[in-house]
DNA sequence: TTTGATTGATGTGTTTTGTGCATTAATCAA
DNA sequence: TTGATTAATGCACAAAACACATCAATCAAA
């Protein structure tokens, strides 16, 4: 059995059409034939059903299909990881965080990496949801920034700060102190929010402000880049709320209010983290 | 890269040593020595420092022999259970019990099963704790009876009963019915009970027990087996506590006087289950 | 220092396996 | 009935895997 079988299986599972599947895996349809019928006599199981025009999944192929396809990309990426660690100190190292943080932390951050560890490449990536954690797992990524809590056994956390909640308004908005927020006034807003998902504490947060003007925000624009929303406010398209942090940004134009509400960000990382290179960047946290 | 490889990797990252793995693997040491060489010209990974006297995993060797240790064991179970799969209904099926459900429910279940499914081979297993989740991921169970409620998003679980428990004591023991158990004369008893382990609903129960008398149990002896804690009881040398559904051994010279604690047993399967087989069986639970 | 034993790498020839090309047999649609 | 499409297969060739034998490096004992 090998991991090359493994992947015609899969890509065979998927096209059911032999010649169609070995055209696209670059070889020929005589070649694939030979190979999937290899695999099912050394498993000894049926893959597929086949008649000279139909290609079929049993229903044991259609099980090996599920099972195989997360573990063949998770063969994959324990050996680029490998490699990573082979590679030693020169390496790449992935980071994953909210946009909200690229103006504080994240430079923060990177300046004292680059400092002591010149040559070494960082990659950001922008990823939510359950994807972090995938990322993560799946050694894809290496460090994650998230506003969530994940109590997991395989990360180790550690929170990094508390920021305050704004609302992000224009210059000359109606709204000029915190007293002026009021039930009314809200309901008059059209908001350019990030795209609110459940089981997401960011997402809360910010529903759990209107919940508290026991109002629903008439949300015109989603966006999930800062410096868009920024923008877009300056442009006087609605108001928003956003992080404290990105008032640092100085975009002009725009004001941010303090607001009671904040949300913590977390760092994660992997437990017993094999790479060197990790490790000692996690100090940097 | 093929599965043999990664075999033969797993291998010799145990033992480090070429000939005594190739002599294990019943080939020569040449073929392990290339097929070593060849997996690392593949990936392009040292994975072996080796001189002509000593073998070492290099850090991303060790990465990988503890990445793919459950990897391999993970595609090897997957392959067993599509052959069952493929196989059908005259298949096996798997199923984890408590000891203490011996006597009821699985003879219950195990009438309807072969009355139904007369060819179906049904395997009984008695592993407990974390392992019973592992059995049941990894393919190599089909059915969980447990006393612990797990919460999980790939298991379904239906409650199955709640059971008294009784004090297990010989049958002219000083205490006979419930008003006698007091923490002075509990005191006094040596116990004969199951290993306890924290985070087990069953040993947490009992240990409640002793709690709410303000006591803790003086253990003589330990066994996970009904019977033969039922005979060590008889043979007056100590007592016990066990499930009430015991009693319908009718184990003679032991009595079971009920106390007002009681545990719920828990049956899992998996959800989406492929093999019919399996999710017909469960249809009797 | 010398010698012998041990260990991993490697040269060689043979066998096994994988592949492309061409062809065949089965099926479907016109 | 005919032509098109599709998966299987015979064949030849290339690549890979293997066992056997040997080599070079290392270590321990004499």
């Amino acid at each position: 059995m090998t991991t090359q079988q493994i992947s015609y299986f899969l890509a065979l599972a998927d096209e059911l059409h032999y010649w169609q599947t070995s055209y696209k895996l670059n070889i020929t349809q005589s070649a694939l034939s030979r190979q999937i019928k290899a695999l099912e006599e050394e498993l000894n199981i049926e893959l597929f059903t086949r008649s000279s025009r139909k290609v079929e999944l049993t229903s044991a192929g259609s099980f090996l299909q599920k099972q195989w396809k997360p573990l063949l990309e998770k063969i994959y990426s324990t050996v680029d990881y490998a490699k990573k660690i082979n590679k030693g100190e020169g390496g790449t190292i992935v980071i994953n965080h909210p946009g909200s943080i690229a103006y504080d932390v994240i430079p923060d951050l990177l300046t004292r990496v680059s400092h002591s560890y010149p040559n070494v490449k960082v990659e950001l990536v922008q990823v939510k949801g359950a994807e972090e954690l995938e990322l993560i797992k799946n050694f894809r990524g290496d460090v994650i920034y998230s506003r969530h809590l994940y109590e997991t056994d395989f990360l180790e956390s550690k929170q990094v700060n508390t920021d305050n909640l704004s609302l992000v308004l224009p210059e000359k908005h109606v709204i000029r102190k915190e007293a002026d927020i009021v039930r009314k006034v809200l309901q008059q807003q059209r908001f350019i929010l990030p795209n609110l998902q459940p089981n997401d504490s960011y997402s809360e947060t910010i529903l759990r402000f209107f919940k508290s003007y026991k109002t629903t925000p008439e949300v015109c624009f989603v966006s999930d880049f800062g410096s868009t929303i920024l923008s877009l406010v300056q442009g006087g398209l609605g108001i928003s709320i956003m992080p404290h942090s990105f008032s640092h940004t100085h975009h002009p134009g725009v004001r941010f209010l303090p607001i009671p509400f904040s949300i913590s960000l977390y760092a994660y990382w992997r437990k017993e983290e094999e790479n060197a290179l990790v490790r000692n960047i996690v100090q940097f946290i």
